[in-house]
DNA sequence: CAAATAGTGTCTTTGAGACAGTATTTA
DNA sequence: TAAATACTGTCTCAAAGACACTATTTG
């Protein structure tokens, strides 16, 4: 497939194939999840994949990642955190274009990363013949035993995302995309914990985040949902940025 | 172009062309700089642009922006930071699909960050008309008197870049990768200010990234180009990531 | 000499981490 | 009652910002 180009002529450019491949993270049962589907046809049958399609001819790649997103989950997209409900937090991750990455011929991947509060039960879309929540633990090398890889590069994709999530929440009110509208400041907490794998102090982390300008905002009531002490409920703030920023311990 | 595609299968697939374009920055005369090309051809005839191009069959995206690269500037791209010298640091930044970028057709370009030291003079390549380094503050609406805008979308593609230096350089010690191969304190506390378009205090500057673990190398010489005193010349140590992290001021 | 840059020391304030202690619920 | 979670306060240490001071060059 040589095809004679100029640098400035886009009537004769190399044909490529573009995709939008989704990593959707969410935390389940005090662990960071990521939605994969399974492939129902070669090549890599019968692997797991993370969720994704082509891009259509009119649409941006942002409003591909949102309708495959749509199609897979039933959640709503939007690239600004706090919204919870049936929204997810959405943003570009990077682009993969490996010349063999699929065997059959040149795809070029724009990956993105969503963020959603924990689901019901994974809705396969598509074509797909089932879908599951699987710990990222178990699928990064940190858990070599279970060790079906994923198909194409998806564990490389899967890990610049868990990455990507992982250092940003450090930063910025993202943490939040994880939660229900109304949240406790432990549950937030139980966030942290999952996405970086470490125990934090409840004092300490109660005391930075309620300090943060911005970050939650108290919504009035109360529950006991996590058992003792009636705890306060708040949802996210109009903050984006934090300022000064959550520190991850040892690193 | 309406084609019929099944979502698996990628020999039925809507064409795209994709590009890379690169956002290539330096300092010079205190101030960050970009690399632009004139157009000499329709669309944007004349308009100032990003340089860039398509990527060829059988090409990785990153050999493709370092191919362009090299190209435009004759710098070699490497992915880690302190090599200095023909080297430049070089990046994936984000991907760009708006349907209608392009007049022409659908095109996806990825592009890239590129961080070189202060260079001889532009050296335009392929056919590009002329180059030009062009300091960021006219181009990003500070100055909108210089106003004419840049070709496509790169005004957007730059402010992403410039963004994403600005950040990069408070975390990392990517902040080297504007220096030459041996540098003072002086002259990256100059890169600082210029990439963030704020004054440091110097004393201040000098106790922080002589005291980070791993920023800076002593490489044994001095030199008195910046004027005063002696000043003692270093490397770029092996750090990757500033831990504690360079302040910006205000934010 | 003055002026410029390089480098050190010192004080104050902010904030992170450790952890004691109190408050309010369920079992 | 015990146990769990929510929250407040206090101490210590690390580091950022302000800035006085000394060192060594050029003009």
């Amino acid at each position: 497939m040589i095809v004679t180009m100029s640098r400035y002529d886009p009537s004769a450019f190399p044909p490529f194939a573009v995709t939008v491949d989704l990593v959707v993270l969410t935390v389940r049962e005090h662990a960071l999840c990521a939605l994969l589907v399974r492939r129902g046809e070669p090549p890599f049958q019968g692997y797991w994949a993370l969720p994704g399609g082509f891009v259509r001819p009119d649409e941006g790649l942002a409003e591909a990642a949102s309708r495959e997103l749509a199609e897979e989950t039933g959640l709503r997209a939007h690239s600004t955190p706090g919204q919870g409900a049936a929204g997810a937090h959405l943003e570009q991750l990077a682009t993969y274009g490996h010349p063999q990455r699929d065997p059959r011929m040149r795809v070029v991947s724009v990956a993105h990363l969503a963020l959603a509060p924990d689901l019901p039960t994974p809705r396969p879309g598509g074509d797909a013949s089932s879908a599951r929540w699987a710990p990222v633990g178990e699928l990064l090398g940190q858990t070599p035993a279970d060790g079906v890889p994923l198909a194409f590069d998806h564990g490389k994709i899967l890990a610049d995302g868990v990455e990507r999530a992982r250092s940003k929440i450090e930063y910025s009110s993202l943490a939040t995309a994880f939660c229900p509208p109304e949240f406790t400041v432990g549950e937030l907490r139980q966030v942290y914990e999952a996405v970086w794998g470490v125990a934090l102090d409840p004092r300490n982390f109660h005391r930075k985040v309620t300090g943060t300008p911005g970050f939650l905002v108290p919504s009035g009531g109360t529950t006991t949902r996590q058992g003792g002490r009636p705890a306060q409920l708040f949802k996210a703030g109009g903050a984006t940025v934090l300022n000064p920023p959550m520190l991850r311990p040892d690193s």
